[in-house]
RNA sequence: CGGGGCGUAGCGCAGCUUGGUAGCGCACCUGCCUGGGGGGCAGGUGGUCGGAGGUUCAAAUCCUCUCGUCCCGACCA
């Protein structure tokens, strides 16, 4: 159907002789993750400065498939495709009070006529700008609205390649709407649309719970492709029929459903030099950090005269704090402040290190998990010296009882199902509802059926594009290089001829291949260059093309291809006849 | 912003301690051989040693400043 005149078909750039394939043998020494050390070595992507990567056509035909994709399904959510620019005048962000508030991530400039201007990490204010101005009615709503743009936002350490770099694209979506009962649907509509998007481009990923911040509300979750670099630990259930999942910063911390047993020993006093740590503490006496509790000392909410009382938090020895918790607790001050040691020796007449319950004369918080121990050892308040056989109620109390730790894996799950199961994560997508704060902040208002105005509802909906591809990658590669889901292989078939240059049967039979190919609509790169077949292969591998099919003499002979799945250890022979039929099956559930 | 490492050819590195003609492997170019898993032989191209200043007859090497970059931490979401 296509037809090839003669000068197209020679520099045709599927041609591996015409295409930049950039691959590398060494590993450069500053790329830290696989991810990163597989797109530098493949020829995806290059350094331009820290944080700012060159696309090279091998990359951006990943990129472009995942475009795609979420154009498709975006589109099928009903979503409209608008730009937005990438600089943006200050005023706006004056405007919603995030000029003073967002800090030096924030990148400004200054024009020629010296007027302050931003490079956009996001664009909550132009696009409820553009709303404003451009929709009077609540008979309009609802709408929501995507682009596929260019930010930046100038990370303090970018690392890790384009997972955490300073320029990205990403896909934004904004909805908006008369009330909150149409924002849920729209956020409903969206959730279920980014799970076709990942489901697509054959990640493996989770839908998780997240920190809805300050804003208020439960409606906020991420998206995140699981693997061991994620920069952030996922909690969830072990439980299949389970779909509890939460960052770790969120997941609460049940009480355990065992009741704290009967005190069986007298307290005692132990003499524990230079012991400070829960684990030498333990490991002097002999004990479970298990057995042991652990109370850290920070600085409480100000009181009425100013003053930051000390406030204890006591948490069993083998648990960390959730600083995030503590610090929504209203006993104690934000941001959280370890107290200075000075004040532990004046208040308390102790060091840190041998603080503990009893008889302590500040409020005392103590983690769920903490208040059904029995038998414990804890600081005496008594420099070099500890209890141990501990119980609540008989030798020392707490104020109150608080959720203060992260999870652990083997927690009960706070859905009631199962235990914690904790994995790394890669955030990929964020879904949010952001309700008036930008619609109030910008006086965005549509009339209502009364015609009154009303302040237009906000949800808003990130994609990490190119952050995709590197999660992609660290799910999907071997010792050989890159093992790409179909769905974002910038080719999905290889065709490697053997003695290509010498060889006229080889040639004339890999020509007709390739034409066969690509009428198809494959897309497919034939290596032509003048490279022994090692090279070929070893490159094929290292882009992670999916599908390969070797041509050489020997084959064509018996009439026969060698056909080979970049996931699968050994070849298949393949009738020549057949070969087109046969990728077309592997390929099937493309289209 | 604090701590640490590293800047020498496109990539990976040696040389620096003890100053004296800038090297190795890969890549690249030419020729021949080879031709189903990063091949061999021979001959080549390519570097103001990150930059500036200083010490010295002489600086990749010593001193000062500076820039870049990576890691850890803090910060941010």
């Amino acid at each position: 159907m296509v037809h090839y005149f003669s000068y197209y078909w020679i520099y045709s750039p599927m041609r591996a002789s015409q295409f930049l394939i950039a691959t590398q043998k060494e590993t450069p020494a500053d790329a830290e993750v696989i991810s990163h050390q597989l797109m530098l070595r493949a020829g995806l992507i290059r350094r331009l400065a820290s944080g700012l990567y060159t696309w090279l056509p091998m990359g951006l035909r990943s990129i472009r498939k995942v475009e795609r994709i979420v154009r498709e399904e975006l589109d099928a959510a009903g979503a409209q495709e608008l730009l937005m620019p990438a600089v943006q005048p200050a005023e706006l962000w004056q405007e919603s009070g995030r000029w003073q508030q967002y800090g030096p991530e924030l990148l400004r400039l200054k024009d020629r006529h010296q007027r302050d201007f931003c490079v956009g990490p996001t664009h909550e204010e132009v696009i409820t700008d553009m709303m404003r101005k451009e929709v009077r009615s609540y008979k309009s709503l609802p709408m929501n609205f995507y682009q596929i743009q260019t930010k930046f936002r100038d990370e303090v350490r970018p690392r890790f390649g384009v997972m955490r770099s300073r320029e990205f694209i990403m896909k934004d979506a904004y909805s908006f709407h008369l009330d909150q009962q149409s924002l849920q649907q729209t956020y409903d509509t969206m959730h279920l649309a980014y799970s076709h998007i990942f489901t697509r481009l054959g990640l493996n990923f989770r839908a998780v719970r997240a920190d809805s911040g300050s804003i208020g509300g439960d409606a906020s979750q991420e998206f995140h492709v699981l693997a061991q670099s994620g920069e952030d630990d996922i909690a969830f259930s072990n439980d299949p029929s389970s779909h509890f999942a939460a960052n770790i910063e969120t997941a609460e911390a049940m009480l355990p459903k065992a009741p704290r047993a009967a005190p069986s020993k007298a307290m005692k006093m132990v003499h524990t030099p230079d012991q400070k740590t829960i684990q030498s503490v333990c490991e002097f006496l002999g004990l479970a950090a298990t057995q042991s509790l652990k109370t850290l000392v920070v600085l409480g909410h100000e009181d009425d005269n100013g003053q930051q009382p000390l406030v204890a938090l006591v948490l069993r020895g083998d648990h960390t704090m959730n600083e995030i918790k503590v610090e929504k607790h209203p006993l104690i001050a934000s941001p959280l402040t370890m107290a200075p040691e000075q004040r532990i020796v004046d208040e308390l007449n102790t060091t840190p290190g041998s603080i503990g319950p009893v008889g302590l004369s500040i409020s005392i918080i103590a983690d769920r998990c903490a208040t059904v121990m029995s038998d414990f050892t804890a600081g005496a308040n008594l420099p070099g010296y500890h209890h141990t056989n501990l119980n609540w109620e008989r030798d020392c109390d707490y104020t109150q009882v608080a959720d203060i730790r992260n999870v652990v894996e083997g927690d009960p799950s706070p859905c009631g199902h199962g235990n914690i199961e904790i994995k790394r994560g890669i955030e990929v997508g964020h879904i949010f509802q952001l309700g008036d704060k930008y619609s109030q902040a910008m006086n965005a208002t549509v009339l209502n059926e009364n015609g009154k105005p009303q302040f237009m509802q906000m949800g808003c909906y990130g994609i990490g594009i190119t952050r995709i591809i590197a999660a992609a990658i660290e799910q999907n590669f071997d010792e050989n290089g890159i093992m790409w889901p179909l769905a974002l292989a910038p080719f999905e078939v290889a065709l490697i001829p053997l003695n290509y240059e010498k060889s006229a049967v080889v040639r004339e039979t890999t020509d007709a291949l390739y034409r066969d190919f690509k009428d198809a609509g494959i897309d497919v790169i034939m290596d032509d260059r003048a490279m022994r077949p090692g090279v070929k292969f070893a490159d094929a591998e290292l882009i992670g093309i999916p599908h390969r099919i070797v041509i050489g003499d020997r084959g064509i002979d018996s009439g026969t291809l060698e056909y080979r799945d970049r996931r699968a250890v050994a070849n298949e022979d393949l009738p020549l006849t057949e070969a087109l039929d046969f990728v077309k099956a592997k390929l099937g559930h493309r289209q």
